[in-house]
RNA sequence: GGUCCGUUCGUCUAGUCAGGUCAGGACGCCAGGUUUUCAUCCUGGUAACACGGGUUCGAAUCCCGUACGGACUACCA
């Protein structure tokens, strides 16, 4: 049983922040991992020296952090397979490169990056459809299987820089099986010879990952589809290595698309297109340029979830909002798709504004708190809630409540002129006056009393309802918008409510 | 260019493996209702099987081809 549990890793690199193509499958693996009761470890893929972004490594961390996934081990976490960072794992990777080169799998090579391009450009003139580092191709190249068994220990010897390559063989076919994309077949022929190890005694990801994913028990892989073309060398490095048995299950994803329909993802389309790629909100330790994020706009870790969970996924039903617990319980790897999908700002709000509606009033007020006290607004929390309680269905975010609630906290100073062309009539001042009066009798103050006794009156008088409650609105608001005016000047007050009335015919009457 | 993969409403998708209801749901959009405002909400509507062949009584579903899209093709991951 504990030797067949489920073990899984999400395995960035810190060249920058996690973008939400990145998070998803975060959260796949995640989900997997739980539903069968096994183990989600972070690594941290930073083989590449160059391409180290100061501060990503904490931004991942804190992006899973929000979302509510946690890793079981991992960076920033204790684990018996630790170090799971690969910088700190630099001194495993060399004895396993040096076994292939044993067993004949792999080979060094000295060429320059020079000749690398020139041999290139070679096939490339040659009209040759393929220009890679392959069993042809190394024939002509300076690597240990062309060079001299003195002259290589003599290049060694003398700290000539050197990569070692995987000897691939020359007419094979390589077959593996993924999980979401079913079989592939790929030949020899059409693979190069990859580079296992660096000349800065770093190993590439196909190296490091396939050792670390043997060392660490991963049972399954689940990651980008833009890993499929080189996973038949991870295959054959697992065979080499004489690891098949524990080879894990591939599992490809999707990958998530630029809305105008060109390409990936990528880190780089920042707010380019119209919406955040982030989680949250990045600064560029460089350039000092900030990327807006999900979080600081306002969107609800659990609605980003559950939106970005259904982009390639789905259970099969009609359900579409789902709790954490839920996700753990539906997910399933034969029910994620096989094409692409484009991010829907409009669909990610449409989640926003339910899970809002799904808080409490007091849940939403200790949210909307620091903009008030930002605005400077200081209100009793039970009027604030009441108030929140009253417009908290026409908010997608928190931050929309401010221009919702506004005119409870301030007395309008302009008046809409549109509505004052439409609604605004001659005897207008006259009408509200008298509701004035009305108000200034009235023992309770309720939104119902108010409503009965206003609607009395204008019966009585026989004057046009439209007018009066429009108006009304106009001067205690001073646009039309809004809930119910009895609610409006129940929350208001009789004094307040009759203050700007007041205010409001004079001001109107001066334009 | 080569290799690999994909393609159902504008978008996310169900249905494809085991061929047989007017291709279902959601977002968006439009209309109506509620609200004498606006929004929410409710109801309804709009809108898709990339194309061409084949197999079959019958094809979104199976086969072939084409087109389009994507990934990879680095001493990046």
């Amino acid at each position: 049983m504990s030797e067949n549990k489920v073990r899984v890793r999400f395995a960035p690199s810190p060249t920058g922040p996690l973008h939400i193509g990145g998070l998803r499958t975060a959260i796949f693996n995640f989900l997997f991992a739980k539903k069968h009761g096994g183990d989600f470890i972070l690594r941290i893929e930073d083989t590449d020296q160059n391409r180290f972004v100061k501060g990503a490594e904490e931004y991942i961390i804190q992006s899973l952090e929000w979302l509510g996934i946690e890793p079981s081990e991992g960076v920033g976490k204790s684990g018996q397979f630790g170090p799971y960072r690969q910088s700190d794992r630099k001194h495993i990777y060399k004895e396993y490169a040096n076994q292939l080169i044993e067993s004949g799998h792999a080979y060094y090579a000295f060429d320059t990056s020079e000749e690398l391009d020139k041999m290139r450009e070679r096939l490339q003139n040659e009209k040759n459809s393929i220009q890679q580092y392959n069993a042809v191709t190394r024939k002509d190249m300076k690597n240990s299987l062309t060079l001299a068994e003195s002259d290589v220990a003599k290049l060694l010897a003398n700290n000539t820089p050197y990569v070692i390559r995987l000897k691939l063989p020359t007419n094979e076919h390589i077959v593996f099986n993924d999980a979401v994309l079913g079989e592939f077949k790929f030949h020899s022929s059409q693979l190069d010879d990859k580079i296992l190890f660096k000349s800065d005694g770093m190993p590439t990801y196909h190296l490091a990952n396939v050792v670390d994913d043997y060392l660490m028990k991963i049972t399954h892989v689940i990651r980008g589809s833009e890993w499929t073309n080189s996973t038949p060398s991870h295959v054959l490095l697992y065979k080499y290595f004489g690891w098949q048995d524990s080879m894990p299950v591939f599992a490809h994803m999707p990958l998530l698309l630029k809305p105008d329909g060109k390409g990936k993802l990528s880190k780089r389309d920042g707010d380019r297109l119209g919406f955040p790629v982030f989680p949250l909100e990045w600064k560029n330790p460089e350039s000092e340029e900030i990327s807006t994020g999900y979080r600081e706009a306002g969107y609800f870790p659990e609605a980003f979830l559950n939106f970005l969970v259904l982009l390639g996924w789905n259970p099969g039903t009609e359900q579409e909002i789902f709790s954490m617990e839920e996700l753990i319980q539906l997910f399933n790897i034969d029910r994620i798709g096989k094409s692409g999908s484009k991010f829907d700002l409009e669909k990610a709000k449409w989640f926003n504004h339910y899970y809002l509606q799904q808080k409490t009033s007091k849940e939403i007020y200790d949210a909307f708190l620091p903009i008030l006290e930002e605005k400077g607004i200081n209100f009793c929390s039970t009027k604030v809630i009441n108030i929140i309680e009253l417009v908290k269905e026409r908010a997608t975010f928190i931050s929309d409540l401010w221009p919702l609630t506004q005119y409870f906290f301030e007395a309008p100073n302009t008046y809409d002129e549109k509505v004052i062309k439409k609604r605004w009539k001659e005897n207008t001042p006259q009408l509200l006056e008298d509701i004035t009066v009305l108000i200034s009798s009235l023992k309770d103050f309720d939104a119902a009393t108010l409503e009965t006794k206003i609607k009395e009156h204008i019966e009585e008088h026989e004057v046009n309802m439209g007018q009066v409650l429009n108006g009304l609105r106009l001067t205690l608001v001073g646009s039309a918008q809004g809930p119910s005016v009895f609610e409006i000047m129940s929350l208001l007050t009789a004094e307040e409510s009759v203050n700007r009335i007041r205010r409001g015919i004079q001001s109107i009457n001066k334009n």
